[in-house]
Order: structure tokens, then C-alpha cells, then sequence
DNA sequence: CGTACATCTGTTTTT
DNA sequence: CAGATGTACG
């Protein structure tokens, strides 16, 4: 486990309300940017498009970065040119990211360039930066400063509760379609009343739709909690409702750097929208009455002007559409910020030619994009290699093999890395690498705070930090046992409703509702724990003589009088020692949370716990090969990237096909894939997949064939279908043995693809004559085959029918394995 | 109220 | 196949 990286680990600036920012520092003012050529050393190594995105100055720049153009050295130099220019303080910058990976990174880059002169920059994702400003003004948003943060768990929990109490799920709601609904609305900026204006209320879904909504809008607000979306809506709505608030923000960050800005939703640009606005010259002179310092940044009519902003991306990188994130947003750039000039960065200087030549073609079959070539000066390298793989599990091996090979030749495992579309493809994965002992990790997946027994300590953490959080109460009631079932939890609820107070007050008053005196004991009991934990936290109890009590002093003080630690510890089930070491791992993380933020809270730490995501965890020290989903990999370069899963189904995926723009959006992703290449890549696939149990024909991937056939060296080719140009293309292709038919549907000959280049005559034999043919083979116990890996063997029984026939065969030497009769490399003797 | 078992789901990507 | 949910019983 490694520890999460602090989204904020800069010494926290002062709210701007507290401290106004001095601005007439040393070189600043007229003269300082521009004038003489003084050529820094921050230009070193840089192309001429490169050095202009550092050097540039005005209201607004848009930096189309390709991949691997170097844009994250881009832009660390263009914010270290900022400071060391003294064109801007460090508390002037704010700097967005999409993880906390990468906000860390440039942190760490742009410190390594100008030491502490870093120091006091937000560099922070969204969601942090948004959290930083909530907190800060929570009363006028109307929340407490200790609000909650619903992760889509919590969400979800929520919306299953009112569901049930409404009994919509007759209507087909669920909390899943439900969340995904109200998520988009709020990506727009919509809330209840917006949404219910426009809505058609005479359709009862409709009508049922915004009661659902309406009641996990007041839910939550009685909970004091914010879910992720309303983050950024919610400091927008602020801005909005508090010009004077917003002025103050405005006059702060004077300049706005936002990273993978083809990301951003409706939202998030709503945002930038506000804090790139100038201040009137009226608000100005209020603030400026108010001691706030404004005169050095007020221009010739008195108003402040807007924040210069920069914005890097690249639309074809853009892979989360589904989650709202909208390309207007870069392709509509200029026109939204008038005077905006655009840089294009296209000279990579990670993959080799013939990486980029693989991802240009793909991504050339896009249409409604800005043409784009991507090119090195590295040399063309190795080829693609490519492979199809009989199983999931045979392609699994492949990459076992491969990756030992790469071993052997001296490349480090860490260098190495395997993606895939979804996470239930590692499991096969899995099995193999630790069969062939490979050190591996997988990046993301089941996430460490996603646990439930974490969940279970973070939630005795936020019940102390946030009374109201009923949704935290309930799940620390019963846990561990502590005989309160689901009727006595009911009867707290309705008691509480009853009289208009919150659950925890319910608690406290437990006597009260005519309960088992065991239950009621039970109920108070848990009731002073968190009254006593919440004493610890206050300075002014005699209960904290040293001051109040840091995170891991609470938390242990929790897990004790909750006895949730050592029941984990007594239990007999297995399982438990594990959850009891990931509590432990979790206090582990309080204390280093301790030594690394000495002036932050319990507040802070869960904030920082809530918003860690599945890139953060990422540990670059460790010699392990990564895994990880497409996704996860934005943002990351490997020596050597195994694409696995490339079929018809799983990439693109199957239900993106009914989407909009879904296959676009997929090949996006397998083109962010392709380009996290640096020397080596391999694209693998299965022709069978265990799925939901049983066994599925899978077909390549529509995005193998727009690849240039000489680009890739197939160790095992999908067979005719796939030879494009081959000699007999338009019989085979006709048959529809499963493979034939996927590459039938080809929509156009990608450009710059030879027409007729050599058939790979070895592999094409070998693969379609032995691998397609079987579909007439009928085999019985005890027949003798033979397979062209695994030599002869004897069928010891068939099971399944029609396409799916399973033959399960003791091998002579290979042991016992279960073929696919339809496809299997076997023939009968 | 808790446990054990049976049944029935649903399966993309994630701040 | 596995996780979640529902049912029956102690």
C-alpha cells in the first residue's frame, strides 16, 4: 500500500479575505516581461512551438498538445517563467489537473526548477480547488465547514433508500440509472427546481424522476454533504450568487492553468468562466474599502481585468465523454475567450515512428477533428507486434512470455505495463503472472478506501467531523454487531423525523423511545464515544489537556471504544485478518498524515481521502509491471505497453455501440493506449473470452484493420479474415464462422493503407487452416486429437452444443485442458 | 436479531 | 462467476 498523495501538500495559504497579496514585489510592473531578450534557462531543449507556449503572454492561450509532445514540461516551465520573471507570486497561480498524480508532479517539477520560491501555488485538481473554496465559505453556501463528500457508493446508498421508501423501483428507477441521470444534470449545472421547471409532469416518470431527485437534494443538505458533482457546482452557484466572494477569487489568481482541458465538463468551464471574469470597477473600489489590495491590479477604468488562462489539450485524447465531459469545450475555445492565441504541439518525443504511424492512422478515422500528425525524430523502431491468442488466458500467457523475454533483455519490469478496457480482465491476467512470477500491480481496481471495513473506520472519522451525516451514523451503527438491528435503525429515523431533529441527537436521546434496555444501552453507548471523540477535538475541553487530538490519536481512540479493530482481530473467519490489516494500513496513513500536514485536521485528512484517485496510488518506485484499465493509463508512459482485449465487444465495448459518438470515443481511447508507447508495444486479443461464467467467440477489434498492415508483426494473425489484400480474401470472407464476418463491415479503405501488400502466407496457413475449419467436427469421449501446441490427446468428455462445444481433453504431455471444439488448433486422428 | 442458505442479478470506463 | 438480495430458521 502506498500512501496517497496530499492533493494540497503546499503550506497553506491564508484566505485571500485574510491576507492581501502585496503586488508591487521586486520586477514587477512595467518592464519586467518583456523588454530585453534575456534568454533562461528555462527555454533549454525546447522546440520552437514549445518555447513560445512558455514565453507567450496575454488573456488567453490554448496549447494543442499531442501526446507525448511534452506539454506537463511545458507547462511547469511556462508557470516557473511566471515566478521567476516575478510577472506573478506563487499565491497568484492556480494551476488544475486532472488527478492528483499529476497536480503532485508538476508541484514536484516546477519546485525542482525554482526551489521554494513554489511554495504557495494551488496546483490542485478541480474537485480540491473547489473544496479548498467551499470550506471556506461554507455558511454562505449554506453548508458547515466540515461537510461531507458522497463518493457514487454513498450516492448510490442514498438513492436506494429514497427508491425503496418511494417505491420507484416499480418504475424501473435504480439508484444506478438514477445517479447517472442526476450526475448529468448537475455536469450541466441543472438542480431540482431548474430540472422541474422544464420538466413534463404529466408523465408519472417524469413526475417520480424529480421526486427522487428532490428528495436526495434535501437528503444531503440535511446531511451537510456534497456529492462530487456538486463540488463544482456548487462553488459556481457561489460565485454566482456572491460576486463580492467570487471578486475576491478573481483578484487572487491572476493566472489559470487548466491541464487535459479536453476533459472538462459544462461545469468545470463554468468555473473557469468565473474566475477568469474581470472585477467591476465598483466591486474593486469596495474591496479596496474593505483593505483589501487591489490598486496595482485595477487597469485604466478602475475595473480588474480577468485572469490570464492557459488551457493544454487535445481532443483526440478526449476519453470521458460519458461522464459529460464535452470537446466544445476546446474546439469552441477561441470564440468563448476572444484574443485567444493557439499553439500546436506535434513533434512527439516519446513513441517511435512506428508507434505513431499506428496511432495517426487510427485516430485519422475519427472524422469532426482537427487533423493532427503526430510525428518523432526517434526513428521507426520495432514493429507492433501482434498476437491472437485462442482464450483470455492463452493471451494472458503471451504476455507472461513477453514481458519475460523484455525481462531477460535487461528492461525493468516497472518500465512494463499491461492495459486492458475493463477491470474483469485481470483476473485472467492475475492468474498468470503470479504462475509465471512476475512482480506485478494492479493500479486502481478495487481501491484501498473503497473497502468496507475502511469505509466502516472513515465513517466513525466523519460522524465526529460531521454530526448531521446520517448516512455515516447508520453505517457505524450495527458495525460491529452490536445487536441495533434494521427496526431499531428504522425507529431512530422516524423518532428523529418525528421531532424535527437529526439522527444523532435521536441517539442521545435513545431513552426516550421505549426501546430494550440491551439495544438502548447499545445506542448510548456509541452515542458518548462520539461525544467523547468530538471533546478531544475541541481545545477548550479539559478531556485534551496537550490540545486537541490529531487524526490517528482519534481514529485509535474510535477503533478502541469501538472495539471494531479487535472484533476484526477475534474473528475466526480468514477474511478478517486482512480487514484488520487494512485498518491498521489506514491508521499507518493518519500518522504519516500527521508528520506530513502538522497544521491539518481531521477535516482535512478526510477530504484528502475522499478525492485520492485510482492514478494516485501509483507508485513509480516499485519494480512491479502495472495494470490497469485504458483510462487509468492517460496521462502515462511506459517503455513497453501490452494492449490486451482488442476485440469486437471490448474495444470498442459493447455498450458503447447504442451511444452517440461511442465508437469514436473508444477508438480515442485505444489511440491513448497505442500512444503511452514508448519503444515496445504488443496488441493481443482472444478469439474466446470467459464471460458471466460461460464461454464467448470473440471478433477482432474494427480498429486492428485501420492499422497499416506492415506496421505489425503478428505472432498469430486473426486469421484471413484479417489479411487484408490477401489473395483469397472474398471467399473466406464470406463465410460466417465468427471471424469472417466482423471485418466484412469495413466502411472505407483508410488512407495510406497499401493495397495489396504481401500475404503473410506462415501465419495466415496456419492460423485459418487449422484454427476456423472445425465448425463440422464432431468429437466423442474417447476420441485421440491432435493440438498444434499441446500434441496428442484424448477427449475425456464434450460438453456444451452448436457453437459452444467443449471438449475436455488429457493431454500426453500437457496435462488437461478444455477446447473450444468450433475453433481449438485440433484435428482429429 | 443474527446466521445460513437459496435465489437472482448483472456485468464500462471514474473525479 | 460472484456479489447482492431475500427467506427461513435458531
Amino acid at each position: 500500500m502506498t500512501t496517497p498523495i496530499a492533493p494540497d501538500s503546499a503550506p497553506a495559504t491564508t484566505a485571500p479575505t485574510a491576507t492581501p497579496v502585496i503586488m508591487d514585489g521586486p520586477g514587477f510592473g512595467p518592464g519586467a516581461a518583456g523588454g530585453e531578450r534575456y534568454r533562461s534557462p528555462l527555454l533549454d531543449g525546447l522546440n520552437p512551438q514549445q518555447r513560445e507556449a512558455v514565453e507567450y503572454r496575454g488573456p488567453a492561450l490554448l496549447i494543442i498538445a499531442g501526446a507525448g509532445s511534452g506539454k506537463t514540461s511545458v507547462l511547469t516551465r511556462r508557470i516557473a517563467s511566471l515566478l521567476e520573471t516575478r510577472e506573478a507570486w506563487p499565491s497568484q497561480i492556480l494551476a488544475i489537473t486532472f488527478t492528483n498524480k499529476a497536480a503532485a508532479e508538476m508541484r514536484d517539477r516546477v519546485r525542482a526548477i525554482l526551489g521554494q520560491g513554489a511554495d504557495g501555488m494551488w496546483i490542485s485538481t478541480f474537485h480540491s480547488s473547489c473544496v479548498r473554496i467551499l470550506r471556506r465559505e461554507a455558511e454562505k453556501a449554506g453548508l458547515t465547514s466540515t461537510f461531507s463528500i458522497y463518493d457514487s457508493a454513498d450516492t448510490k446508498v442514498t438513492l436506494k433508500r429514497i427508491i425503496k421508501s418511494l417505491d420507484a423501483d416499480t418504475l424501473g428507477f435504480t439508484p444506478g440509472n438514477v445517479s447517472a441521470r442526476i450526475s448529468k444534470l448537475k455536469n450541466e449545472l441543472a438542480d431540482v427546481d431548474s430540472y422541474a421547471r422544464n420538466a413534463n409532469m404529466s408523465d408519472p416518470q417524469e413526475v417520480m424522476f424529480v421526486e427522487i431527485f428532490r428528495q436526495y437534494t434535501s437528503r444531503l443538505r440535511a446531511a451537510s454533504a456534497l456529492d462530487f458533482d456538486d463540488l463544482i457546482g456548487e462553488t459556481v452557484y457561489l460565485f454566482r450568487a456572491f460576486p463580492a466572494v467570487a471578486a475576491l477569487y478573481r483578484r487572487r489568481f491572476r493566472h489559470l492553468l487548466v491541464d487535459e482541458y479536453q476533459d472538462t465538463n459544462h461545469a468545470q468551464y463554468a468555473l473557469v468562466r468565473e474566475l477568469t471574469r474581470p472585477v467591476s470597477r465598483e466591486l474593486a473600489e469596495e474591496m479596496e474599502a474593505d483593505g483589501v489590495h487591489v490598486r496595482n491590479l485595477r487597469d485604466a477604468t478602475g475595473a480588474i481585468p480577468g485572469a490570464s488562462l492557459t488551457v493544454v489539450g487535445d481532443s483526440d485524447q478526449s476519453i470521458y465523454a460519458f461522464r459529460g465531459a464535452d470537446t466544445r469545450n476546446i474546439s469552441e475555445f477561441e470564440r468563448d475567450f476572444p484574443g485567444t492565441k493557439v499553439i500546436l504541439l506535434e513533434q512527439n518525443y516519446r513513441s517511435t515512428q512506428n508507434i505513431l504511424s499506428a496511432a495517426n492512422a487510427v485516430i485519422g478515422h475519427n472524422f469532426d477533428r482537427k487533423e493532427k500528425k503526430l510525428w518523432s525524430a526517434g526513428g521507426d523502431g520495432e514493429k507492433i507486434v501482434g498476437y491472437t491468442a485462442y482464450s483470455g488466458h492463452d493471451e494472458a500467457q503471451f504476455v507472461a512470455d513477453e514481458i519475460a523475454v523484455l525481462h531477460q533483455a535487461g528492461m525493468a519490469y516497472r518500465d512494463m505495463a499491461v492495459f486492458y478496457r475493463t477491470n474483469a480482465q485481470t483476473r485472467a491476467l492475475e492468474e498468470i503472472l503470479v504462475r509465471a512470477a512476475v512482480p506485478y500491480r494492479v493500479v486502481g481496481g478495487t481501491k484501498f478506501y473503497e473497502r468496507a471495513e475502511i469505509k466502516d473506520a472513515l465513517a466513525y472519522l466523519i460522524s465526529v467531523a460531521n454530526p448531521v451525516d446520517e448516512l455515516a451514523l447508520r453505517r457505524i451503527l450495527n458495525t460491529p454487531k452490536r445487536g441495533i438491528g434494521p427496526a431499531t435503525e428504522t425507529q431512530l429515523a422516524s423518532f428523529a423525523e418525528a421531532n424535527q431533529i437529526t439522527f444523532r441527537q435521536a441517539m442521545r436521546n435513545a431513552g426516550a423511545l421505549g426501546l430494550g434496555p440491551k439495544v438502548t444501552g447499545a445506542i448510548l453507548a456509541l452515542s458518548t464515544l462520539l461525544d467523547e471523540a468530538a471533546l478531544k477535538l475541541d481545545p477548550a475541553s479539559p478531556a485534551s489537556p496537550a490540545g486537541p487530538a490529531n487524526v490517528s490519536e482519534l481514529l485509535t481512540f474510535l477503533l478502541d471504544g469501538s472495539t471494531l479493530l479487535a472484533g476484526l482481530r477475534n474473528s475466526r473467519d480468514p477474511q478478517d485478518e486482512a480487514r484488520a490489516e487494512n485498518i491498521e494500513e489506514l491508521v499507518a496513513q493518519t500518522k504519516d498524515f500527521n508528520r506530513e500536514n502538522p497544521d491539518s485536521g481531521l477535516v482535512d485528512f478526510l477530504t484528502q481521502v475522499s478525492l485520492v484517485a485510482a492514478a494516485d496510488d501509483l507508485d513509480d518506485a516499485s519494480g512491479t509491471v502495472s495494470l490497469m484499465t485504458l483510462h487509468t493509463a492517460k496521462g502515462l508512459e511506459y517503455e513497453a505497453v501490452f494492449l490486451t482485449g482488442v476485440e469486437e465487444g471490448l474495444l470498442p465495448h459493447q455498450m458503447s455501440a447504442g451511444e452517440p459518438g461511442g465508437p469514436a470515443e473508444e477508438r480515442r481511447l485505444f489511440y491513448v493506449g497505442i500512444t503511452r508507447a514508448r519503444q515496445r508495444l504488443y496488441l493481443s486479443l482472444a478469439m474466446t473470452r470467459a464471460q458471466f461464467g460461460d464461454i464467448n467467440v470473440a471478433m477482432p477489434s474494427r480498429y486492428l484493420q485501420e492499422i497499416p498492415v506492415d506496421l505489425i508483426d503478428w505472432k498469430q494473425s486473426p486469421g484471413m479474415a484479417n489479411s487484408r489484400g490477401g489473395t483469397q480474401p472474398r471467399a473466406l470472407n464470406a463465410r460466417r464462422d465468427g471471424f469472417g464476418g466482423g471485418f466484412g463491415k469495413r466502411d472505407g479503405t483508410p488512407p495510406g493503407l497499401p493495397p495489396a501488400p504481401k500475404p503473410k502466407t506462415e501465419w495466415a496457413n496456419r492460423v485459418t487452416g487449422t484454427v476456423r475449419d472445425n465448425g463440422d467436427l464432431t468429437l466423442a469421449a474417447g476420441d485421440r486429437i491432435r493440438h498444434v501446441d499441446f500434441g496428442d490427446g484424448r477427449v475425456n468428455q464434450v460438453t456444451g452444443d452448436g457453437a459452444k462445444r467443449i471438449a475436455h481433453v488429457q493431454f500426453d504431455t500437457a496435462g488437461a485442458k478444455k477446447l473450444l471444439i468450433k475453433i481449438a488448433p485440433i484435428e482429429k486422428l
